[in-house]
RNA sequence: GCGCUCGUAGCUCAACUGGAUAGAGCAUCGGCCUUCGAAGCCGGGGGUCGCAGGUUCGAGUCCUGCCGAGCGCACCA
């Protein structure tokens, strides 16, 4: 945890800026970055780059005098200015470690923070089984929660239900046209088959049955229409489709450790009219009018005041200035709904759904759900919704939508609320060819699709990778290398270990890439455990745990044990009075974790989390190698040693948890 | 047509809000299991950072133009 000794420096940096040279702009940089390595430093600074044609100084003379200026500081034993003009301080050793480590010293408490936040993330629609796709949604939102909560955060999960929409609707068709089965025959058919995977499979061939012949599109419309305004017997088997399936999905994500606090089911949103009150909203603030002339006459329609977001094909007209929310039968459009959902989201609708038990989360409270039916309304629910910030998990081709949702709120008067609000977007997941292929799915030669660098992931072509099915996969693969390595353990032991490796491999796997770069999913990269892999980090903390179990079982020692005696130890080790610094370098990357959590949620680039614990498991298994501490004869080294060891398996560790991977006891 | 994103080693990707010598994995070549676990470690080869200008003390990173690829732009959801 370094974080606090970034503050302090730039706090000092900037008092002495103002005491030397009057300079005080309240937005001037002090950026604290990590010298390349440890003999330049442990933290340092370019802002005597900035100040260098303002004092009409070389950047050198700037820092050095700074350097000179910032008399002593706590946990910092020296300021150096380099030559190339960085400020570059180098941090007390043994008494950072100590302190981290809770032998010695303390550490300045966390400052808790107190605004709600709402994350929204997975909203797979709950009528076919998830896929890989929106495993990157969940791995990333999953990933998101965990590092807010890291950082004092409360947040709030929900993941959206959309039981009333097209694709429910569809798999309805299918049960009715194709299968004859009503709500009984779906029934049997859930306690006798995957019904997601069979509703995957019936969904993929309504598709193609509607491609056949236009006209079979008024079946979806009807059917669509009875599911929206609970016309029995469709509305049943529509809602046991939807409830159903969103378990199996639910079961999927609890495979990965991923799970949530509140599913909203879009259905309520309809039936307890939030749109109705978004609406009085907008109309009450100007944010939509009743459109009289042109293409949209009789419509209410929105302003886009941003020309990135054109409407229409067609530039320069005025209708592509405009969205249309309320069509001229009256009816909304789908986005209108999610503008009442976000309205209540940001605490601005006034109106609340009731709540009801649905199932039981990974750490044994209730998962609620939203409903429109007093009579199933439990009372004593947690507050939901009304949050002071809001993370909308989602992917880039809906970024169009989320803009709307943004302008919305800044249209009924709530700028702040509307800044507030993260579309959290990231690029789509879509298979190699040569994945394609193995699945079957290979496009027909010279065809437009085979000529694309990747094949696009279609729920509607029922073309992809089922979530389970990658799962499934991964842990047997994993489950063969342990069976290997661990001959003495139990087949429910080496399962056990297999699940925990599996889950690494996927996590790590979705979210290692750029946001804003396209997965080309590819079945052996993802069954790598080698090099770049979540296996390989846990690997890394296995073997640091090893030690300290070592030293237990042949010593009788435990890390506390070990480490007492530190404070009153020579220090020359971890200072690298022998021109080595590998053990401290170890140390310092191991404290970058927070700094690492503040980047990511700034800039909500989960690869760098995965990058930093990469290269940490990298430094470690390095030091690993060259040095020796159960068979190290000198005690101060091998104390040392051990310290460093012990502070990088809890950070690792940390590390791990936030991406919902737990360490095996062996592999 | 307009907008957004991407283009870095043979392949897949990094490069912290413009900073110190552009780094990893895979693949390839060569070493290391009688030393805390080889899912590992050490080393070699491999780069006009798509192209051309510009801003800056400093550009892979910012600006402009061009080339190539992907996505989005409905009274669909």
């Amino acid at each position: 945890m370094i974080l606090p000794l970034h503050e302090q420096l730039k706090a000092r940096v900037r008092a002495v800026l103002a005491e030397r040279y009057e300079i005080t702009d309240p937005d001037l940089n002090v950026p604290v970055e990590t010298p390349p390595n440890r003999t330049m430093g442990d933290l340092g600074t370019p802002v005597a780059f900035d100040l260098a044609r303002r004092l009409r100084k070389a950047p050198r003379v700037i820092a050095q005098e700074i350097a000179d200026a910032l008399g002593p500081l706590p946990g910092i034993t020296k300021v150096e200015a380099a030559p190339s003009g960085y400020l570059n301080v180098f941090l007390d050793r043994p008494a950072f470690l100590l302190a981290r480590l809770g032998v010695a010293g303390s550490l300045p408490a966390p400052t808790p923070r107190s605004d709600k936040t709402i994350v929204e993330h997975t909203a797979i629609n709950p009528n076919k089984a998830a896929h890989i796709g929106h495993l990157r949604n969940s791995a990333l939102g999953d990933t998101l929660v965990r590092a807010l909560r890291f950082r004092g955060s409360p947040v709030e999960v929900q993941n959206y239900i959309d039981d009333t929409g097209v694709q429910v609707a569809d798999v309805v068709v299918g049960f009715r046209e194709f299968e004859k089965i009503d709500l009984a025959g779906a029934k049997h058919l859930a306690a006798t088959t995957r019904f997601d995977y069979y509703c995957w499979d019936l969904y993929a061939r309504v598709t193609e049955w509607y491609d056949g012949d236009k006209e079979r599109l008024k079946i979806r419309q009807a059917t669509l229409h009875d599911i929206e305004h609970g016309v029995e017997p469709t509305a049943s088997l529509a809602a046991f489709i939807a409830d159903t399936v969103v378990r199996a999905h639910l079961k999927t994500m609890a495979r990965l450790n991923i799970d949530y606090q509140l599913l909203t089911w879009e259905g309520d949103i309809l039936r307890l009219k939030f749109w109705a009150r978004a609406f009085d909203a907008m109309q009450a603030t100007g944010a939509v009018y009743l459109q009289n002339d042109g293409k949209h006459a009789g419509c209410w329609v929105m302003k886009i005041d941003d020309p990135d977001a054109a409407a229409t094909p067609e530039d320069d007209d005025p209708e592509s200035r405009e969205k249309v929310i309320v069509r001229s039968n009256g009816t909304a459009v789908y986005v209108a709904k999610d503008m009442a959902y976000q309205f209540w989201k940001s605490g601005l609708l006034g109106h609340d759904f009731y709540y009801r038990p649905f199932a039981t989360r990974l750490n044994g409270e209730p998962l609620w759900a939203t409903t429109s039916d007093p009579a199933l309304a439990v009372k004593d629910h947690p507050a939901f919704g009304a949050a002071a910030a809001t993370y909308n998990v989602i992917d880039v081709r809906q970024a169009y939508l989320q803009k709307l949702l943004k302008q919305a709120l800044t249209a009924i008067g709530h700028p702040a609320e509307a800044e507030r609000l993260t579309h959290f977007s990231y690029e789509m997941v879509a298979l190699s060819h040569a994945t394609a292929k193995e699945l079957g799915f290979a496009p027909a030669e010279g065809s437009d699709e085979a000529k694309k660098p990747f094949v696009e992931v279609s729920g509607r072509k029922g073309l992809g990778v089922k979530a389970d099915d990658l799962i499934d996969r991964v842990i047997a693969k994993a489950q063969s290398e342990v069976e290997r390595r661990q001959p003495d353990l139990s087949d429910a032991e080496r399962r056990r270990i297999a699940e925990d490796i599996g889950v690494a491999a996927v996590r790590y796997f979705l979210i290692k890439y750029s946001r804003t770069k396209v997965i080309v999913f590819d079945i052996d990269e993802a069954l790598s455990f080698e090099g770049e892999s979540g296996p390989y980090l846990q690997y890394a903390v296995v073997r640091a745990n090893n030690i300290f179990q070592k030293l237990q079982d042949r010593l009788g020692i435990d890390q506390a044990a070990m480490l007492a005696p530190l404070p009153t130890m020579p220090p020359d080790f971890i200072n690298g009075s022998d021109g080595d610094h590998e053990l401290w370098a170890l140390v310092l990357e191991a404290a970058r974790l927070d700094d690492v959590v503040e980047q990511v949620v700034r800039t909500l680039e989960f690869a760098v989390l995965a990058k930093y614990g990469f290269a940490l498991a990298q430094m470690f298994n390095a030091f690993y190698h060259r040095a020796q501490i159960l068979n190290e004869e000198r005690d101060d080294v091998r104390r040392w040693r051990a310290a460093a060891v012990a502070y990088f398996r809890m950070q690792l560790t940390r590390m791990l948890e936030l991406m919902g991977v737990a360490v095996p006891p062996r592999m």
